[in-house]
DNA sequence: CAGGCCCCCC
DNA sequence: TTTAGAGGGGGCCTGA
């Protein structure tokens, strides 16, 4: 059985950057390692996954190819090669040198020509398989008689092996060669090959059927009965068959093939050490090097599983082979994870010590449990010895690594049993450690420990190999603190408001409904009868062609980023003396708004155990901190508008003892802003309590402070907004309805009279750029990747968020110690009264009649003292009222 | 069922 | 060339 794998190098070298580059892999020595550990992660997962008898990697060389000399523009406009990935580049050669795997390259020809040449040299000398990796937007390019195609999806695991027949079926064609035609024809997704514009997949599968290939087409052109592609073919012409020469892929670059050069030998373990060693990849030398030559410390010993089940022992397929086995990569076969499943039996709890550390993970009623890399106990929740599991993980002197510690919590209470002891939530460490990233438990494994658990024994596994990994990086990053002071001890109070949920008034809903329903539909008919013909308006697509097709309310329509016409709010509006039916439009969208996402959908949700309305706030979503509040969301209910404010008086207490208490940090963002950059100006005009979107009308405009005019207020008050957000001319010029050098001209007085706010904003963003994060006061932290990006648009964005960060987060910060301490004194002093919801700078509370003043003082206490700004007053605004609206 | 678009909140 | 153009979220709808 002879089996060629072999990998489109560059190709792989992007694709891997890209995945992992969102959370950069920088190591001590300041080296960005996302491609180089993308790459080898992703070669040494196919070979293992694919088992192949022979490998090699080929590679562009960068110089000019002849497809170039073909087509001057061919790949010209392509960005420039990051540079992260320009400097491991070398390393991504060396460490398949170190592999012993041979490199091949073809000057003048590419990656895909070489390997194409290959395939069918190794097709000649009698392999039994030849299978080819590449992104899927490249396989049409090397379509050739024998090769197989894997496309990398994710990390290092082909999601889908395409075959040459099953390509051909997807295209509806015969024969290769047309799939080559159709591409000439059409083009491809990345306009690396041009095609005919205006011809697209339809038309070109038509014309490939009928004319059998480009050069066929373009000899009987005159044959196509329809003009306008008759004309685009012959217009057209030359430039398809450059484009079909461009896609074919060449079969006989000069590239020797030399079998015994292509087999899959074993590595130089030293030089892939040394490598390792300097780039740092800990998790893949732990997988790949014999365990004499790590460096790293070693699984627990295997001498404690005799009492265990014969679980599969997949930590051990992730680790080296044994230096007696021939093959580095495991057995040949894998197994599939339906076989682990069986594998993975039933062995009863109460034969595990009392005081083991474990880890611990649902999957709806299964559950896996271990003690260590080396063991997994499986079962069905049902068939446990609940004393044994409960006695386990109640103990409050051992360490349980879990994954999602909320969801965990709230499955263990439907057991009775409260976790206790260390905890540690493998999920909440990630967010912490980098809180853009995805923190999927196949995320956070293929990142740190180079594979993705396929079931639940290796779940148990992989929680136990990243749980040091994490931890380590919690610490290093300074974020042990907000872990254990204040994320950690949230999740109770989380569980606490999402259980005790809020009461709502159906009937108030359903009424306004029904009222704003038949508003609703009565506005529907003057819009059809306004443009003519019944139309879906919720459908943006019918809208756009109704607007700017049928009745051209505008020579100039906008269009969204993906070329659509807009009909976004901010379009309607301009467009508002246009035409009488953009009015309509607007009220029809704020109705149906109402009614669909509010008034017709919490009806729904209300639970039919508590008779109450539950959401579920995620604590591991945001990039800066924030909560988020969803099914339903509860953090955006309407309070601007005069019909959207009426849906919060359906927020109601639980009873005629209770009363709900709103209590909001006032200007918090503004204060934090302040404090970090300690601005003189702005601290007095909290400290006098002054108006301070009027205290900065008088700065800009330099009037008495009550000279300002509402008009001045209202413009100060957008600067001061766009300070938070990372201002720009045109927003401010655009949310003004200013031109631009006005705007331009007020961003400037801003800054003249708020100079240590420039100069926070300058450093921030330095900061930024050294680090590659922002911090919030407290040392949360967000990674800026794109802070030092050639590409103005990312970067830009990058430095917005390197000054919204800080103070959005740092105000997440501070509501969240809050809550915390509002929660434990309440528990503390044996208070009825509950805090139901947070909305980023406001907490609501259900409140017993009897404990008004306690829960006011508390409350405003502990708000006032959450995260003190030094000297700059903290406010906060507490209101009472039967409902959610009237408490403001 | 994902992605586009939109709109509600802070 | 044309669009986007202020930070952070979530939900609804369409169309495949």
């Amino acid at each position: 059985m002879k089996k060629l794998l072999l990998i489109d190098g560059m190709a792989a070298v992007y694709r891997a950057y890209y995945a992992l580059n969102r959370n950069p892999r920088v190591n001590s020595k300041g080296f960005n390692t996302s491609a180089v550990l993308g790459f080898t992660t992703t070669m040494l997962d196919l070979i293992k996954n694919q088992h192949p008898t022979h490998v090699a990697v080929a590679f562009d060389v960068q110089k000019p190819t002849f497809r170039h000399e073909l087509f001057a523009e061919y790949k010209a406009n392509r960005d420039a090669m990051p540079e992260e990935i320009q400097q491991g580049l070398p390393y991504v050669k060396e460490i398949i040198s170190a592999f012993n795997i041979p490199i091949l390259t073809c000057e003048g020809f590419e990656a895909d020509d070489v390997i194409g040449t290959i395939a069918h040299a190794a097709e000649n000398a009698g392999f039994d398989e030849v299978l080819m990796a590449t992104p899927d937007k490249d396989f049409g390019q090397l379509v050739t008689n024998c090769v197989h195609i894997y496309r990398f999806g994710r990390m290092g695991r082909p999601d889908e092996i395409y075959r040459v027949q099953e390509v051909l079926e997807r295209f509806g064609v015969n024969k290769c060669t047309q799939v080559i035609d159709l591409l000439g024809l059409w083009g491809d997704a990345s306009d690396n090959i041009p095609g005919i514009p205006g011809v697209g997949e339809k038309t070109a599968k038509k014309l490939i059927d009928k004319f059998g290939s480009i050069e066929n087409m373009v000899e009987h052109a005159d044959d196509i009965a329809n003009e306008k592609i008759r004309n685009l073919v012959k217009n057209n012409a030359q430039q398809a068959l450059f484009s079909k020469q461009l896609a074919t892929i060449v079969l006989d670059v000069p590239v020797p093939f030399d079998e015994a050069d292509l087999l899959l030998k074993e590595p130089d373990y030293e030089k892939v050490r040394e490598l390792f060693d300097f780039l740092e990849f800990r998790a893949l030398a732990k997988r790949v090097l014999p365990s004499a030559m790590r460096q790293m410390p070693t699984n627990p010993p295997e001498g404690s599983q005799t009492q265990l089940n014969k679980t599969e022992r997949q930590s051990n397929k992730q680790k080296p082979a044994d230096p007696n086995q021939t093959s580095l990569f495991g057995e040949p076969q894998p197994e599939t994870p339906q076989q682990l499943e069986q594998a993975a039996s039933f062995e009863p709890l109460d034969r595990l010590p009392q005081s083991a550390d474990i880890a611990f993970f649902f999957v709806g009623s299964d559950f896996v449990l271990s003690t260590s890399a080396d063991d997994a106990y499986s079962a069905k929740i049902g068939d446990v010895d609940l004393s044994a599991l409960k006695a386990l993980m109640e103990n409050p002197d051992t360490t349980k690594i879990v994954f999602d510690l909320k969801c965990t919590k709230y499955l263990l209470k439907e057991l009775d049993i409260q976790i206790s002891g260390s905890i540690f939530d493998v999920q909440m460490a990630h967010y912490l450690v980098d809180p853009e990233a995805r923190h999927s438990l196949e995320f956070i494994c293929s990142a740190y420990l180079g594979y993705e658990p396929q079931n639940l024994a290796m779940t148990g596994a992989a929680l136990w190999q990243v749980y040091p990994l994490l931890s380590a990086a919690l610490h290093d990053a300074g974020l042990q603190d907000i872990y254990d002071k204040i994320e950690l001890p949230l999740v109770d109070v989380l569980m606490d408001m999402e259980q005790e949920g809020v009461r709502i008034d159906v009937e108030a809903l359903q009424n306004y409904s029904r009222q704003l329903s038949i508003e609703r539909d009565g506005i529907e008919q003057e819009i059809f009868s306004l443009a003519g013909a019944s139309f879906n308006i919720s459908s943006p697509k019918q809208l756009g062609e109704v607007l700017y097709e049928k009745l051209r309310i505008t020579d100039k329509p906008a269009r969204t980023a993906t070329k659509q016409y807009s009909t976004a709010e901010d379009t309607l509006v301009k467009l508002r003396d246009k035409h009488p039916i953009v009015e309509k439009i607007l009220e029809y969208r704020s109705l149906n708004k109402l009614i669909s996402t509010y008034l017709d959908s919490f009806p729904k949700l209300i639970s039919p155990v508590t008779g109450r309305l539950h959401t579920v706030y995620n604590q591991t979503v945001t990039a800066t901190g924030r909560l988020s509040s969803s099914n339903p969301n509860l953090q955006n209910i309407p309070i601007r508008t005069q019909r959207g404010k009426e849906i919060r008086r359906a927020f109601v207490p639980r009873d005629s003892g209770h009363i709900l208490m709103a209590a909001d940090y006032s200007q918090i963002e503004l204060r934090i802003i302040a404090a970090l950059a300690n601005d003189r100006h702005m601290k007095e005009a909290f400290k006098n309590h002054y108006d301070i979107h009027a205290a900065t009308a008088s700065k800009i405009y330099k009037l008495p402070i009550e000279e300002v005019s509402s008009d001045q207020r209202r413009s100060a008050k957008a600067v001061n907004f766009g300070i938070v957000y990372g201002i720009s001319a045109f927003g401010l010029s655009e949310q003004l309805g200013i031109p631009r050098k006005e705007a331009a001209a007020l961003i400037e007085e801003y800054f003249q009279q708020y100079p240590d706010i420039n100069g926070f904003i300058k450093e921030s963003i330095d900061r930024a750029r050294q680090a590659g994060y922002a911090v919030t006061l407290l040392g949360r932290r967000r990674y800026l990747p794109d802070i030092n990006s050639r590409n103005a648009a990312a970067r830009s964005f990058a430095e917005r968020n390197a000054v919204n960060m800080p103070i959005q987060g740092t105000s997440a910060d501070m509501i969240k110690i809050a809550m915390v301490n509002i929660f434990n004194r309440f528990r503390r002093q044996g208070l009825q009264s509950k805090m139901i919801l947070q909305v980023h700078d406001e907490l609501v509370f259900d409140v017993c009649l009897s404990e008004q003043d306690t829960v006011k003082t508390i409350v405003e206490e502990e708000m006032r003292n959450a995260l003190p700004l030094n000297d700059l007053p903290i406010d906060v605004g507490i209101d009472f009222g039967t409902n959610w609206l009237d408490a403001h």
